[in-house]
DNA sequence: ATGCAAATGTTATAATGTTGCAAATTTCCC
DNA sequence: GGGAAATTTGCAACATTATAACATTTGCAT
């Protein structure tokens, strides 16, 4: 039983919270990387939940917070954290997501729920290889991949049938 | 010999043009959607070479032409361009495309190349397929893919070596 | 011709992202 | 510890991308 799709499922959220945040202080203590009280409570605004936050909620819950920010300050919090494999940006949503395997040197591909707006981010080695067959095809040299799927989820799914 | 890879090769690009206008003028026939005057207009814009074209650059360009457009024209023309699968957008570059298959029911993928900016767009089998069974293995209803992959086409490689 | 739907024009504004420079903070080296 | 260098932050202005709302015109069928 692979326990995936933890996005779409009631969990704990604050272990992911929690963990995500230990993660990223590690990684950035092996990288010497400073993770500074605004980028450490960006990210941790980021990861309040599954659905992508867009800059400018950030900053508005910084504004809550009391932390009166301007835009900069979220962009370039926002620019460590993706730097550090931290945060992924959706380029369909211009928004930001927490990264699910941090510090795993990996390929993000996710998968965007149109109903509820919760993002899971999938490592499909399948899927980067025949992108990378296809772009060696080409003789393309790769060196980013942006795969985002819009859709439904399961939970979704299930749920328009009988509103 | 497949011929592939146009965009990065010198090539009769008046007959590209030629040709989606064409394809776009049937198509619009077939699905009884008008092809007016602007939006050809835009598309051949769009198509006047293989980099990707901001909305704010097609204003530009119809601003020389004489026609006084504000954004929605350009917008309104570019959604109508894109729902008849004539141009797509390029996410990850806030930018359109004319599209390489135009009425072939495909799911895109572009090679982005960082160096000369042109974009090619490829129909993967093997891609989408293996895409399709990522997103079955989480039961995830697939709706719309956006895969973008940036890099060096293999003629900006060849340059980078010797400025 | 008239009436309806689709398309366009027009103005304003929203949402997203960047530049440039000054001030503060941290690091690092002596 | 002291001080230069580098990094980070604050701040103001601005640039770019996209949409809303409403009036007007056009195309087309009756």
């Amino acid at each position: 039983m692979p326990a995936r799709a933890l996005p779409y499922r009631p969990h704990n959220h604050d272990a992911c919270v929690t963990q995500a945040l230990a993660d990223a202080r590690d990684i950035c203590q092996q990288r010497s990387a400073r993770l500074t009280p605004t980028r450490e409570r960006v990210l941790e605004l980021i990861w309040q939940s599954h659905k992508p936050l867009g800059a400018y909620d950030v900053l508005a819950q910084l504004a809550e917070d009391g932390h009166n920010a301007a835009p900069p300050t979220v962009y370039r919090a926002l620019d460590f954290l993706q730097q550090n494999g931290l945060v992924h940006r959706i380029a369909s949503l211009n928004a930001f997501i927490g990264c699910a395997h941090a510090g795993e040197h990996h390929t993000g591909m996710f998968l965007i729920c149109r109903a509820c707006g919760n993002v899971l981010e999938l490592t499909a080695p399948s899927v980067s290889g025949a992108v990378q067959a296809a772009a060696d095809a080409e003789s393309f040299e790769l060196d980013d991949i942006t795969l985002e799927i819009a859709g439904l989820c399961p939970r979704c799914q299930k749920d328009s049938g009988h509103e």
